[in-house]
Parts: structure tokens; sequence; C-alpha cells
DNA sequence: CACGCTTATATTTTT
DNA sequence: TATAAGCGTG
């Protein structure tokens, strides 16, 4: 029976019956096996799975809660739950009922980056780049907009507090959102707030949410101090009607742990779901499993401070008598040569590297210690900031595929046809008019049938350039081949497209030979599945994650570190956990010390990061930099220690270490200094 | 009009 | 450290 091994409140969360349920869980205190134990329990009770939604933080997380309700079962039926981030739910849903609000089930999904292109082809068009005044990059635009979704907030509110520089700019930015607003319903494409948005008009539509709230008698959520008022809206409306019986919907969060304020999560959705759901039953999780309580202590003592509706008190059963360690280090380079020895020195005592971690705050903060990693033969993956699909060559594979799929996306056009040598933007532009990929505006009928811009590019002759020719023509061969799906599946039309993409890259890019080697990654990523569409779908709402996510495990009994942000080690944990760059502007971010609330978050981060770690735990904290990220002042300088672990209570859970004498010899040969000396002492002999 | 060059600029976290 | 705008050339 998996629920012997439960505790009390963990049994009392599993095992509830019906009706709203907010499930306050610390850190470590058993939260995924709780909610695995839950929707295992709901099975038991013969509720279909097919009828349990289980909304989570990534794929990953959702896979791993229902193999465990698996295991817990014993049946193998949880996998029929819908489980999944809101985003690739709302992408299922839409697919199979979006049509009462317009959608076709054929809509193709722009992540974040795809939003900006098409926010700078309007830019561009609006003639908004070249004005006198410097308008919002499109990253910025982007980002703008996503905050006033997601957010729900008015514009000149969301400016006014976070992008205070573009206030002079709101009319021009509101004529760009509103175009495109109009760009994304003509070309059939949805960006991730859409995903969200749609689902949300779904579930609140009075026509279609009984239909909808009838698809599931259970809803539970994970990590809900990181939803945003969209997400709570959504949750509000997947019940049949006003005021109808208490909805099964459990909610499982802690709010010392909310760290995703960027994507406009707040902390008040679990703060006012009691108000908001009539009649919740609130469980608290305080015992802690993970940590020995030495680490406990530490953590508790930095999240002390902090201003928290929910307060708790974790503890642990878990003895141990090493306190955490606070290593001072000389500077950067210092750091990462201690992180290595003592990662290794772990190693040496039995504890595998895959059970171990190196932390940080921002993606680029690894990258001196990759290169010492690398120096010393120790294999890692790393966790955030990857950016592949980000990479230009990627993203030219990607728009042909997506033109297959779509032909009405303008973005994808754009930057395929100036794949071709002697196609540069205005050519672009032109054959874009000519093949009528923008359509009639959005007043025309919408069911209509149009001719697709793709039938026009593949069976008409378009009007290039003379030194275009042949390149258009070589593109023209490789869309049209990868045209019938039954014939070729993704991964194949993957492997057409690289050959006509090898002899372009090798003329635009630098390293040629790698960049089409990542094709190979592609191609490799899309050999499970049948369907192009649901290939780049799945691409965009969960993409790989790491780099071992691409190159697989280096080898399936090697052993490897794992570099992670701290937002991506969410929910995960490690024997020993090394958290580097505690200086104050790398946590908090010089980036995020805007106001009260962004520097609270950065504490709940290194909250976060703490918690991470069952039996060791290292902070390293460099005393000098030598690169300032803005430095106009001198180029190297001094740093403080974190704000949020530079006080007494907080120091004196740790055992401070102080820099180690540098072996001078370690430094210097390194650099290549005994060719100097070789070179003196050639002078001096003779 | 494309393309290669130079110079300015802005740098967090992620579905 | 990348990328994006700006400029000159073919």
């Amino acid at each position: 029976m998996f629920e012997d091994s439960l505790n009390g409140p963990q049994r009392a969360a599993a095992m509830f019956g019906d009706g709203p349920l907010l499930v306050v869980a610390g850190a470590g205190t058993g939260k995924t096996t709780t909610l695995a134990a839950r929707v295992a329990s709901l099975l038991e009770r013969g509720i279909p799975a097919e009828r349990i939604l289980l909304l989570t933080f990534s794929r990953r997380a959702a896979r791993e809660m229902l193999s465990r309700a698996e295991r817990m079962t014993g049946v193998g039926e949880a996998g029929r739950v819908w489980g999944g981030t809101f985003h690739a739910v709302a992408n299922r849903l839409l697919r199979l009922a979006g049509a009462p609000l317009g959608l076709r089930p054929d809509f193709t999904v722009l992540d974040q980056a795809d939003g900006a292109d098409v926010m700078n082809l309007i830019r561009q068009e609006l003639g908004l780049s070249a004005r006198e005044r410097r308008f919002p990059r499109k990253e910025t635009l982007a980002a703008i907009y996503s905050r006033t979704v997601n957010a729900g907030e008015r514009l000149g509110d969301v400016l006014d507090r976070h992008y205070p520089w573009c206030r002079d700019e709101a009319e021009r930015i509101r004529d760009v959102f509103q175009a495109y607003t109009v760009r994304k319903r003509d070309q059939n494409v949805l960006d991730y707030d859409d995903l969200l948005l749609f689902w949300k008009a779904l579930a609140w539509a009075p026509d279609i949410r009984v239909r909808l709230a009838g698809l599931f008698d259970h809803v539970l959520v994970d990590e809900y101090q990181d939803t945003n008022a969209l997400q709570a809206d959504i949750l509000e409306g997947m019940r049949p009607l006003e005021g109808s019986a208490p909805r099964n919907l459990t909610v499982v969060g802690d709010d010392a742990q909310s760290i995703y304020g960027s994507r406009a999560a707040t902390v008040r959705n679990i703060l006012e779901f009691p108000e908001r759901f009539p009649e919740t039953t609130v469980i608290t999780l305080e015992q802690n499993y993970r940590s020995t309580s030495p680490i406990l202590e530490a953590s508790n003592a930095v999240i002390a401070r902090s201003r928290l509706r929910h307060r708790k008190t974790l503890w642990t059963d878990r003895a141990g008598r090493r306190r955490p360690t606070l290593r001072t280090c000389l500077d950067e380079a210092q750091q990462c040569r201690t992180v290595c020895d003592a990662v290794l020195e772990h190693r040496e005592q039995g504890v595998p590297l895959r059970a171990q971690a190196v932390l940080f705050r921002a993606a680029h903060h690894s990258d001196l210690l990759e290169v010492e990693l690398t120096r010393r033969n120790v294999p890692f993956v790393k966790y955030g900031g990857l950016k592949f699909l980000e990479a230009a060559h990627v993203k030219d594979a990607l728009a042909l595929l997506r033109i297959l799929e779509n032909p009405w996306d303008e973005v994808s056009w754009f930057r395929a046809l100036q794949l071709p040598d002697g196609i540069g933007p205005a050519t672009a532009r032109r054959l874009m008019d000519d093949l009528a990929v923008r359509r009639a505006e959005s007043a025309a009928a919408p069911d209509t049938e149009v001719r697709s811009p793709l039938t026009s590019f593949l069976s008409e002759p378009v009007a290039v350039p003379h030194a275009a020719v042949e390149g258009v023509q070589a593109l023209r061969a490789a869309l049209g081949d990868c045209l019938d799906e039954e014939a070729l599946p993704p991964a194949g039309q993957i492997d057409r497209l690289r050959a006509f993409l090898g002899p372009v890259f090798a003329r635009r890019y630098e390293a040629a030979a790698a960049r089409l080697r990542d094709l190979e990654q592609l191609e490799a990523l899309a050999t499970s599945y049948e369907r192009r569409g649901r290939f780049i779908a799945e691409l965009t709402l969960d993409p790989p994650s790491s780099t071992g996510d691409l190159a697989g495990p280096p080898l399936l009994d090697e052993d490897w570190l794992v570099l992670s942000t701290i937002h991506s080690a969410k929910g995960l944990e490690w024997d020993a956990v090394h958290l580097i760059h505690a200086a104050d502007g790398m946590i908090p971010s010089d980036m995020a010390t805007g106001d009260e609330d962004e520097i609270e978050e950065e504490r709940r981060l290194v909250y976060v990061a703490l918690t991470r770690a069952r039996d060791a735990l290292h902070v390293y904290f460099p005393m000098r930099y030598y690169r300032r990220p803005r430095g106009l002042e001198d180029p190297h300088s001094y740093a403080q220690l974190s704000r949020f672990l530079d006080a007494d209570e907080v120091r004196a859970c740790f055992e401070q270490i102080a820099p180690p004498t540098e072996d001078p010899g370690d430094v210097l040969d390194v650099t290549g200094s005994a060719s100097v000396d070789a070179f003196l002492a050639g002078l001096w002999s003779d």
C-alpha cells in the first residue's frame, strides 16, 4: 500500500476527497511523492485516467510524477492522464476544441523569439526602426507584450512599472501590438500567450464551458506559486457554472519558492487561493526529508527575513554534522579551481558526479567553469540557457519546416527566402507580395479557399534577380521534395533540407560544418515523430533543456556533473550542491534590484538553490571581478558577499573558509611562463 | 539592392 | 560577448 509510506499530512493530501485543496509544501517535503500519490489514489477510487488533468511546470515533471503514480498503483493506467505544462495542454485542447473560437486545428506555435521576429517585421513596416528617437528592440517589445498579457495589466501600467524608458513610446507600442495581433490571426499562428488566452476564452465561453469543464473530474496543479493571473483565471473557468459545486481542484506550491516573476507569476495566486475558491482545505507539509539539519538551518536563516504569508517551519530528522561551507575565493579563476577540487574530492569520497550540481544565477555564470572542467576532463551537462532553437542556422531549418506546415507563416517565409544567394530583405518582401503570403486582410472571409503561397511558389515561376535563380530553384526543389509526408517522414525531410542548407551554410557561416552537425541533432530529435506538425509544436513547447537532451547521455554508465541555472534546478535535488557567484550583483542580479519585489524574489532564488542539497552544501564567493558587467569604473573591482548571506545569523550557519593561499607554481605553470624562463635562461647561459 | 565592413549597445531567469 | 544598426562598395 503506497499510502503507508506517507506521513500524516501527506496522506491527508493524497487521500483528500472532493473540493478545492491547497497543499502548501515546503522545500523537500515530498511534494512530488504526495502529488503522485494523489493521482494514484484517484485512480484507485475509480476515476478514469483520462478525466484527470495534471498541470506541471515542465514536461519532465509530468512524466516523473505519472510514472511514480503508475508504480504506486501497479496499473499501467496513469499514462492516459492528461499531463503537461499549461501551454502543452492548451495546445492539445485547442486543436481538439478550438473551432468555436475560430481556431483551425492546424495552427502553428510561435516561441518568444518568433514572436519577436513578427514584432520586428511590423516595426520595420511602420517605419519605427528609422525614427529619431530609438524605439524598443524586438526582444523588448515581445517582453512588454507578454508581461502585459500574462499579468492582465494595462500597457501603461506595465511600462511605468517595468519599462519606464519606453514610456514615451506608448502610443507606437500600442500600434505595434495591435498589428501583431491581426498578423497572428491572419497567419493561423498562436504564440505562448495566445495558447493561454484562448484556453481561458474557451473555459469562460458560456456555451462551451460546460463541455470543457465536463472533460475532467479532477484538476491538479504543481508549482502553483509560479503561475500567473491568466493561469488562475483558466483554473477558475474550468468548472461548469458560476457557483456550481466545489471544483475538484488541487494546487500544490510554496510561496517561499516563487521565482518566476519574469513570467508575470504572482504569489498572490497561492496566497489568495482560499478566498478565490471558498471552502478550500489547506494542508501544510513541513517535514523535510531532503536535507541534513545544518543545511536546513542555513536555508531557513536565509528565508527568515522575507515577508511570507504562509509561514512554515521546516524540520528534519536527518542529523548531520557538517555545516555548509562559505568559501571566499580571491577571484573567479580561483573559484573555478576550488569548485573543481571540491567536486572531485566528493567523488573520491563516493559521491558520484551525477549526484552533484553546480548552481548559478545566470546561464553565462558557468562559462569559465566549463572551460576549467573541460581542461580537467570532468564531464558535465548544463541545464538552462541552452540556445539551440535560437541559433540562426537551426532557425533556418525550422523556418523551412514551418512553411511546409503552415504556408501563411510570414516570418518563416521572410527568413527562408533570404537563404538563396542574391536575395536580401527587399527582394524577399517583394516575393512575399507576389506569392500573396499576406492574405487579403483579415476582413476576407476566413473560410474561402485561397491558393496557398506554397503551391504558388512550387508551381509558378517567380521573378528573381539573375544571380538568385539557381538558389531559388534549389529551395523550391527542397521544399517540393518534403511536401508529401506519407512518402517522407519528418526526419527524412530534415535530411533533405540539410542537403539544401549545406551550401547555404558554407557561404553564410563561419563554422558551417558544426552548424550542419546541429541539423543532425535536429534530425535525431525528429526520428520518433510521424507528423511534422506535431514535431514542430512539441519542439517549441518543450525545447531541449540541456546539452544532454541533445547529445543524449554521453555514455550509459558514464558519470557527469550537472551545471544548472537556479531556475532550471527547481524541483530537483542532489547529494552535494555547489552555489557559485554568491556576490552582490550576481545574486541579486544587478538587473533585478529595481524594486523591493524583485529583490525579494532574488532572495527566494537563493533559498531555492540552498534547499536543493541533501548532504553537502558549498557556497562560493569571489572577492574580485576583473570584468565588471558594465564597467566604466576600474577594470577590476571588489565584490560584496550577496546581501542575502551577509548577516550574522546567516553567516553563523556556515563554516567560513578563507581564500586558500594560491600555490604560485600552479598559477604560473598554466600561463606558459616556463617558456619565458627558458628564454631568460638562454640569455644568461653563454 | 546585396553584402561585407565598422561601430554602438545592451547583457536574467523560461513556457 | 553577441547582435543590430549604419556605411561604403560592387
